[in-house]
DNA sequence: TGTACATCAGTGAACGCGCGTTCACTGATGTAC
DNA sequence: TGTACATCAGTGAACGCGCGTTCACTGATGTAC
């Protein structure tokens, strides 16, 4: 191939986006450059044409993990704000549970997160998940007591996600997105009376 | 050393503690064999003299993982039932969200058992989970709106607990550890509402 | 338009390293007499 | 009690392997004239 920039940035995108797919899936240690490369159709050492390292990679790629897909918390507070039934619906369901490459990167990597060293990596999922509060709080009515609620919709509905994925292949599974769901529209409804009240 | 069964039996025991409280510190990928053993005070040769192999062993520590620790969730069911106050206040600590090696497997290994192809490891976190809704249904009254309500509270507390780590060192950290105490609290008390009503 | 040259994205062999696992050996302990 | 032997938990060198990373090279494309 010749030196195309555009030809560049478009092999460029498809690693990060390869990449992360595969973080979603196998987690931060679950990706090989050699692997990566070879589903972005080119050769291993061409990488560090791209990237100065795997760990740069992997900050980017969970940067884009978390700005795409459907399920995601954040590319949502782009969309229209939606209804915290429609939110709840799609992000606690059995296609977002069994669906790890394209669905939220919090519920696939929290815990990945949590125990990084990697201060960057922390403050990247830390931010944006202060878009996806936001974004919830929104959708309870925007109140002092929306923005509470928003917190504790969202360590529910990460949870339950996660907890829904361990127990895949038993009737408990659909059982905790069911009782998940159902909490938040429950916590949605309180929040709604106590804005309506004093 | 000869060869005392007692002391091979001891040898077992510190190796297995040392790996179920690395797993919950670097995850299931970041507990090498070599530096397990180096720190249970033997050489990697003897390892397989305990165990078959690195995946049965990580079978193993989970289990114990599980089964040990002041805030897990299977510790808790064998002592006393303890208030829901009791459970959140100290699931829901910052000493708790400082402390891995010791702390909750669930909210350590949730993502990465989620994604394990290994059915054995899945199950096993399964079955304690359900020791775990029965513990926190128990404390909770017991009725039907309890186990209910038992399982967003696993939910919430896992996440919340997941997510203050990902903040840890921001004030948001703290607030995420509140909230969840708190709406897990409310939930107890329209729990009790229920049983007592109609 | 056609030729000569420069650029540089991508190639693939090679590197040092740490991994999980194997195995011949060691030497302290328990047992037999 | 003392000696000879058997046991076997633990040792440490060695293995093949895949990893992240480097680098001399290739060859298609863009540019200059």
């Amino acid at each position: 191939m010749g030196h195309s920039q555009v030809e560049k940035a478009k092999s460029r995108e498809r690693i990060l986006d390869a990449a992360a797919r595969r973080i979603r899936e196998g987690g931060f240690d679950g990706l090989s450059i050699a692997e990566l490369m070879k589903s972005a159709n080119l050769t291993h050492g061409g990488f560090y044409g791209h990237f100065p390292s795997r760990a740069a990679l992997l900050a980017e790629a969970l940067e884009r993990a978390m700005d795409r897909g459907e399920a995601s918390p954040v590319a949502a507070p782009a969309k229209a704000p939606g209804s915290v039934k429609s939110i709840v619906n799609s992000y606690l369901s059995p296609e977002h549970r069994d669906n790890f490459a394209s669905g939220c990167a919090v519920a696939a990597l929290a815990c990945d997160v949590a125990r990084s060293d990697d201060d960057e990596v922390r403050a990247l999922m830390a931010s944006r998940l202060e878009l996806s509060f936001e974004h919830m709080a929104g959708a309870m009515g925007d109140s002092a007591a929306a923005r509470d609620a928003a917190v504790t919709a969202w360590c529910t509905m990460v949870g339950a996600l996660a907890l829904s994925r361990v127990c895949r292949g038993r009737p408990r599974s659909e059982e905790i997105l069911r009782q998940a769901r159902q909490s938040i529209l429950d916590l949605e409804a309180r929040v709604r009376e106590s804005e309506a009240g004093p």
